[in-house]
DNA sequence: ATCTTAATTTCGGCA
DNA sequence: TGCCGAAGTTAAGAT
């Protein structure tokens, strides 16, 4: 990893062409090529940008950039596309390298992968004699989170999601109009289930006559989790 | 801005739990009290990191993480959510701090918005005898993308993608069933142009009558831009 | 301020 | 490897 903070100009061309006019920037420079160039501000998302692999060549100014004040001239080139990034460097302010080795990476606990099996492990919080078909249930058009049947065996689509919103109906819905073809599962009703149901998405939903249902994440972890049990 | 180059783990709590155990990272804290925890790999998104605004605290590390070896303590907090990120600092291979301003900011072309205009210049690449009727052209639900007539004089609402998905054809469907409801244009037709068509998309658009186009942007901006054309 | 849509999205999972 | 959907998405534009 090299890290270099500079006043610098930027030009991307590849997908599309963007240009960076002349400020001091923070430029780092990963192992494997990849190049991110950064502000003091905004969020996580470089302003200028060379995904991996991709390969830095330093190249010498012309004598345009040069006259202009060019110290140096990087030409970040893609391996596998036509991307191309040009940073011409002025004036140094921090050049920093070191070795960092791989990392052990990340370890994440509370996600939609995680509510899915919950409420597959406790289809009966969506009722009383609820239990599962199966998870990821095969459309046509894609997976369907959950199939249950109800108590009285009728066919039952699940959408898990965090926050619930007007997509994650319509997603539903299509899945609804694919799976209603089906002779053996033939009427099929709609859960919508959601730590969070966003008010449009609510109406859309029941509008729809698909049922929505909060699910309470902490409660199903208490449940699901021995460790956290009373008793 | 400040640039901390050292061994740390990384805890942060909030939409989610994750977990950096401790390895050599880069640290950015920006000037908005945003952070950025960066391996050497991977593509522009950090390991980790606080969205702005938020505030960095120093704390002084507690027995247990000095006896652990923990130099140093951060905490960041999110000012407008209850997002929290801990650092714990070991050994510190470089702090570089300095200060950046404002950037200019990037300017961009080659976007949807310009595959947009370049097809409303060329409409005939849609078929022989279209004509414009205008962009942006308004619906109670927002604005279809492009109206043409045929060669017969037939409306056809077009929707124009970069990449097309199942989301611009469920766009595309919701703007056809308002258009179709105005005497003067019914029946419209629709179009899903992009320059690239997710299958699922094409079967989902097909399945209901609707046109798919593939766009060649290089050639579209052939013929439009006059510093390539040939004679 | 809130909502909708695009993104040089990136990232993970599964066929 | 390619496709599809989620993301602590972020960011820009419209209502």
């Amino acid at each position: 990893m090299r890290v270099v903070i500079a006043s610098c100009s930027v030009d991307y061309s590849g997908r599309l062409d963007a240009h960076l006019p002349r400020a001091t920037r923070l430029i780092m420079v990963k192992a494997d090529g990849s190049v991110l160039v950064h502000s003091d501000g905004g969020s996580y998302k470089p302003l200028n940008w060379m995904s991996p692999p991709a390969r830095l060549a330093e190249v010498a100014p012309d004598d345009e950039d040069a006259e202009a004040g060019v110290t140096a001239r990087w030409e970040v080139i893609a391996a596998k596309s036509e991307d191309r990034l040009v940073i011409r460097l002025f004036e140094i302010v921090s050049d920093t390298s070191v070795e960092l080795g791989l990392d052990p990476g990340l370890s994440k606990d509370g996600v939609e992968a995680h509510l899915q099996e919950l409420l597959a492990e406790q289809v009966e919080v969506l009722g009383p004699g609820f239990r599962l078909v199966r998870r990821e249930y095969p459309t046509p058009i894609g997976p369907v989170d959950l199939l249950v049947r109800d108590a009285a065996g009728a066919a039952v689509a699940v959408e898990v999601k965090r926050v619930g919103g007007i997509d994650g109906v319509e997603q539903l819905t299509r899945y609804l109009d694919m799976l209603d073809r089906d002779p053996l599962l033939t009427p099929v009703r709609g859960v919508f289930a959601a730590q969070q149901i966003k008010p449009q998405a609510r109406v859309l939903a029941e509008d729809r006559g698909i049922r929505c249902v909060v699910l309470d994440y902490d409660a199903m972890r208490g449940l699901d989790d021995p460790s956290s049990r009373l008793f």
